[in-house]
DNA sequence: CTTCAATTCTTGAATATTCAATATTTTCAA
DNA sequence: TTGAAAATATTGAATATTCAAGAATTGAAG
């Protein structure tokens, strides 16, 4: 009788395969129904984090949007050209750029949100109310776990 | 009393975004380890796949490691300069290229597997067992759902 | 105070990814 | 059997991302 070991294990059946399939789905149908606006996920993410009103460092930002740091600097300058979003210096660090939401922002970020919401209804409606609501559970735990 | 719209449903609530951190988190961890081998996590996917000895055509290994077709032949190409797999034209069907695994692909898909397993382990222990078999299975039934 | 390390953001060069176009082979209908 | 359409893989140009270095500011120890 063979050890069992796991090193053979197919592929489909690791968690980090699993989650990358999931996401790499879900990401798609999100950037499809986005791109009726013509906006990548990230800059919705973007969006929505800055649609509290208050200013978001760049630092903080990228945290909260999973883009690393130069990356969204990049990505920022685009949306200042589009006038999205707007830089101010924080008068209390120097250091820091202050992001955010311009009224043009605003008003994509609705309709963006909208264009979201149906993606979610839609899950919703396939996969089930109980099913993804368990499923946020156990990924908000394995994120906390993580830390 | 106002409308209970899922418009403002802050980021972190949608679905799509905790998939995007939970695999962020796990697949750098992942990536953590398998650097020690100085080899990215899609490289070991593809190891994996051709690790059962048999031809995978591009186009499959593409699906299979969840890696768009120009993509994957520039990786392969690496690939092939390291001498960890070859191509062969299919016999069958001249347009499509097999790809198989060498010895030393082989050798190395070996210590990738255990360092995979390694964080898998890892992830049992802080995450437990329970949790992370149920996590899978959410996984699988919500990539199902959504074909 | 002053200087040196740490923090924050941006930049430029090196890499990697993607999109559109191309080449080859197969399929299939006329 | 021929010719047009489909399938498969690669290539090259355009974009995007990353890594390492740089510039500016702050913090804090001496």
């Amino acid at each position: 009788m063979a050890k069992p070991s796991k090193e053979n294990t197919p592929i489909t059946e690791h968690l980090a395969y699993l989650l990358a399939q999931a996401n790499r789905e879900i990401n798609r149908q999100l950037e499809l129904r986005l791109s009726k606006e013509g906006v990548p996920v990230e800059q919705w993410r973007i969006l929505k984090v800055l649609s509290d009103g208050n200013g978001h460092s760049m630092g903080e930002l990228a945290g909260a949007v999973l883009l690393n740091h130069p990356t969204l600097t990049k990505m920022i300058d685009r949306m200042v050209s589009d006038t999205l979003v707007y830089r101010v210096q924080d008068p209390g660090d120097r250091r820091k750029v202050l992001m955010f939401i311009s009224d043009r922002g605003k008003v994509l970020c609705k309709k963006l949100n909208s264009l979201a919401v149906d993606q979610e209804e839609h899950i919703l409606e396939s996969y089930g109310d109980k099913s993804t609501s368990e499923l946020k559970r156990l990924l908000e735990s394995l994120i906390d776990s993580s830390n």
